[in-house]
DNA sequence: ATATTTGCAAAGCATTTGCAGAGAT
DNA sequence: ATCTCTGCAAATGCTTTGCAAATAT
């Protein structure tokens, strides 16, 4: 199912798409950089070059297939894409990255926009702070 | 009253560092690069150092003086910190920047947050589209 | 007088690009 | 057979840093 989904992103179904889009999926749960994604690629011995890593990356998110985000300021993450949009709160601390999605919030935005004449296309919303784990380790 | 500022800051008084507060003041409604602090400096004949100015406005940013943002991944951009928080609109063709503060939104997101054990430090919020003006352009 | 700040040029880091060879259709 | 993709190494763009001279206190 991988190679269909690149054949409909009008991608040929090469070793280096294939691998790259694999280690996305074995780390759904993981955002990962371009350079996680080259690394986890090198200890597996499945060599491809950075280089072939950031223009795979790159295309896979112009088809769509992945999102790119930047939390402040840091290298780019790469995700697979889910239908559903949703935003992330980012622990300060351990870097771990939460998602969530609330339809209010969404609704809220939209009209806020409307208010402003602006014709959201989309957006980031990002929260940094402290997650469950590290909240608790901090009193300790 | 710049310099009680950098007083304040803890930071000396000196020429670059007044030059930079002034050129963020002449554009407080533009969130400027560094390399825009600097290129404007020299088209003022206000010989400073582009090492000068990052480090400057790195230093204002540590002492509250001014917010750094990073938009779609694109460089740094600073503006003049003000009291109250605020979020952005984004033009995707003009690049124009809007912000925006909505009280409501601020409680939706501290309440998300807090539903899931997140304590929540600070956040970005970008919206990106069209603007008003570019709207219109687009129909024309 | 002394500690901080500056400018320059060099280094750093993530990411992109040119190009010739390898690979997919 | 042809057009696309890959790997390498070099280039890019933004930002940071080392260091000696200049400056603020």
């Amino acid at each position: 199912m991988d190679k269909v989904d690149l054949q409909q992103a009008g991608l040929r179904v090469t070793g280096p798409r294939l691998k790259v889009l694999a280690v996305l999926e074995a780390h759904r749960d993981n955002h990962l950089s371009a350079d996680d994604v080259y690394r986890i690629l090198c200890e597996a011995n499945d060599d491809v070059g950075v280089a072939t890593v950031y223009r795979v990356l790159s295309q896979f998110e112009s088809a769509g297939m992945v999102k790119r985000q930047v939390f402040s300021s840091e290298r780019a993450v790469y995700e697979l894409a889910e239908e559903e949009h949703h935003d992330h709160m980012i622990c300060t601390t351990c870097g771990d990255v939460e998602e969530f999605c609330r339809a209010e919030l969404e609704q809220m935005l939209e009209q806020l926009a409307e208010a402003h004449g602006f014709k959201p296309l989309y957006h980031d919303l990002n929260m940094y702070g402290l997650c469950r784990r590290c909240q608790a380790q901090q009193q300790a």
